[in-house]
DNA sequence: GATTATATTGACCGATCAGTCAATGTGAAG
DNA sequence: CTTCACATTGACTGATCGGTCAATATAATC
């Protein structure tokens, strides 16, 4: 199998996951959707859970490529970027087929703490915390730790609420409990900018 | 079957469908546990969806009673109570079995909004948003629903966090959020109540 | 105690689950 | 053109899925 038949199986495979859940999504859909064979995929991926894992892969690097680049294209200051997550996220929100974040999913589905996928979903919001925790550093924050952490906190709250709410309100809403978070944790740096 | 036998039936089967998921938890699993054969259940529930939507309501239920007691027990002012919400929730966490919200991952599992169990997930955190707005509007708050919606915001994403992290430490991360939140949206109110 | 209505049951249904295997197709080396 | 290594396949496995049914146990009525 070419490397891009691979990659075009597991980016189906996502969009399969993503629409119906990990479990709910059968092995025979996967191969009738992608027109590979259940054989030839178990060539490729010796179990279910290998394929969930792969998506996973292909989801981190495409969500965070697309948040972090969208958060530059928005603001040119770290503490405008950090804000502009939520005008990303409200894009995110109002896309056709958006239906909550596939890592909460994941690991909503796959609750053990040893299971590889559990931990692979919790893998991919440190990662974006660290990204933050680097904003924050340059913008200047006094806790830059503890301001990356809220702002996670803020990002999957207003995630959960808008999958269930069906409604993009959410990102507004906790982008001005942030605007407030910025405001009070940048006391005596730059805050015009 | 008695109320009773019933209600410990629905009990049992909200144990292992939050434990083990909604999908991935069998029917045949749930007679084996609770000692009802499927036969019985099913002349009680005519589906397993049927099923899931009492255990939903049973949840929704004692959660909530739980909480709103808790959030009283913790302090004896609104905006006391309302920032008791995160003390309440750290205990949450803490519990053996903690695995997250019950209605976050139903929601999850059944996406389709036509479909009653997500519309019934989403209705349990629209009852503790009116109940923020209640405490929110006695406190005094500007905006009673602006800081409702915010306050639930913060504890989503707690909850989903504190899942996600095997950790509880999202509790007190979101309590200070809120206390800034509190402190800001009460300007001109009575604050050291 | 006989009769009737209701609960409950184990066995069973077709469909689907994750995963396998013998057989076939395919492309490169000789 | 032959051979050989490998990729791919449809058909199949036993287990489990949600749900049903004829038969049995139970309890109330007369």
């Amino acid at each position: 199998m070419s490397q891009s038949k691979r990659a075009e199986l597991i980016r189906k495979a996502l969009l399969l996951f993503y629409r119906n859940g990990f479990h709910a999504t059968g092995m025979d859909l996967v191969a009738k959707e992608t027109g590979v064979s259940k054989t030839s995929i178990y060539k490729h991926f010796r179990t279910k859970d290998e394929l969930i894992l792969a998506v996973l892969r292909l989801r981190d690097e495409e969500f965070r490529n697309w948040l972090c680049r969208r958060m530059e294209e928005l603001a040119d200051t770290p503490q405008g970027q950090l804000l502009a997550m939520f005008d990303a996220l409200e894009e995110w929100f109002l896309e056709d087929g958006f239906k909550g974040c596939m890592f909460i999913k994941a690991s909503a589905e796959f609750q053990n703490p040893d299971d590889a996928i559990n931990a692979q979903a919790y893998a991919h919001k440190r990662m974006l915390v660290d990204h933050f925790e680097n904003l924050a550093t340059h913008a200047g924050a006094e806790n830059p730790h503890a301001l990356a952490r809220q702002f996670l906190l803020l990002k999957e709250g207003a995630i959960v609420i808008a999958a269930m709410s069906h409604s993009e309100s959410a990102a507004r809403e906790a982008k001005s409990v942030a605007s407030l978070l910025v405001a009070s944790g940048l006391v005596g740096t730059q805050r015009t900018a």
